[in-house]
DNA sequence: TCCATAAGTTAGGTAAGACTAATAATGGAA
DNA sequence: TTCCATTATTAGTCTTACCTAACTTATGGA
């Protein structure tokens, strides 16, 4: 099969990462739309040209949405898998803020070839999650998913360490970062509102609790107790 | 001025790199159309183009050619740095071959920020060459020349050292690695036959001479005693 | 000097991939 | 069950950058 061109490859990595995080399934146009940054029209025509040349990779409901075939998860998941990589190689190699990597490999791995992606994954020893925690899909497209639950779901007083973080906005990682609340860090909600208001959160060793909306907390993903010692985070 | 599109780019490089190689001013189309792999319509096309809506970048003479404005050279030293940066980088920190590091950066050359660039000439030590030898402009969009000659050009019986080679032709890269024939290199030439004929040279401390043809004398630059003594190369 | 050939340009077309404005389906509330 | 707001789609353009076929200019021998 050709390689998919680059337009196509932000398609397919967008449908998995929203089919994965809010799970609406099958994705949304007007979902993808926002999350590419283009009028929802384009997506429509974009969504069924794929449906139509590229048969195999998506399957389109109109009206309804878009869902991966399993051939296109595994093309959504090369494209991952380059993008966490390069993302992993910035922040260990090259000292980039975790806020920074993600608008950078997105415009690198499109271009990255198989032979630069293996010796960056060699240099960095075969890692298993990039900087956020992400979890890297191997080559064969097969990927390690974790017991991890959202920091939104965490009950009232539980202890936790948080395992991953979504890269897609740079000011919360750059908050969350201030705050001292990263990768492996112990945190326990010390009080949840009602409803979805703010979670009060303490981290660490640290005294100050802080306050955080669902925007945050969304994004944050943590595992409890037993779960976390079984796993370990590196970058 | 906002960054040219990625195709200019390509054209700008084109333009700067084969007027510094053959110098038939104002650069002709047919040889740009063949250096970037596109039919000469297309390149009339686009250079008429590049004239009217970026005037200032390239003068463009109707049925000569187009030359480079300064403006417009330093726009091509621009792309240039970062292609070379990438070379020198995959080079000495991801241990690519000199045949493939061109291919790969002509790739990523487009696509790499500013920050980027800057961590990576912090990581090599601000480097003055890249691995073929070819200088790697400043920031400002200066470069050094040096007092180089071709390998052609070089009398029969004389002694010089390899200071660059051309990346165009992976082939011959392989080519003059396999003999021995890299940079800092000093060779000698055995022979010259009559006119443009083979080129017979002597490497470095071996005994064997091997007979080398235009496309290859050419695409080889050296420095003679004197000039050799005043600069060192490195990747 | 003339003309064949090489080189360059014009004309017209295609393919991606985006946009806006207008139209149609969907689904929740009255 | 009807209606309306939301969401999705169609229709029609635009831009970029390429292509082929046909025509034009330039050039260097006879």
């Amino acid at each position: 099969m050709k390689t998919p061109s680059s337009s196509i490859q932000d398609y397919l990595k967008a449908i998995y990462e929203l089919a994965e995080e809010c799970a609406p399934e099958p994705v949304t146009t007007s979902l993808l739309a926002d999350r590419l940054g283009l009028a929802r029209p384009s997506v429509t025509g974009m969504l069924q040209k794929m449906a139509s040349t590229k048969p195999g990779l998506v399957e389109y409901l109109r009206y309804q949405g878009v869902r991966l075939t399993p051939a296109g998860e595994k093309v959504a998941l090369e494209v991952i898998r380059h993008h966490r990589l390069i993302e992993s190689y910035l922040s260990e190699a090259l000292d980039f803020p975790w806020d920074e990597v993600n608008h950078e490999a997105d415009q690198l791995e499109h271009v990255i070839s198989e032979a630069l992606e293996d010796r960056i994954a060699q240099k960095l020893g075969y890692p298993e999650l990039d900087p956020h925690g992400q979890p890297i899909p191997a080559r064969d497209g097969t990927i390690n998913k974790r017991q991890e639950i959202r920091l939104s779901e965490l009950p009232e007083g539980s202890v936790a360490v948080v395992c991953r973080v979504s890269d897609q906005d740079p000011a919360i990682l750059r908050y969350l970062d201030q705050i001292g609340l990263r990768l492996s860090t112990p945190i326990e909600v010390t009080d949840r509102g009602p409803f979805d208001g703010p979670l009060h959160v303490r981290v660490a060793e640290e005294p100050t609790t802080h306050a955080l909306g669902r925007s945050v907390t969304d994004r944050v993903y943590v595992l409890q107790a037993e779960e976390a010692s079984r796993s370990s985070t590196n970058g």
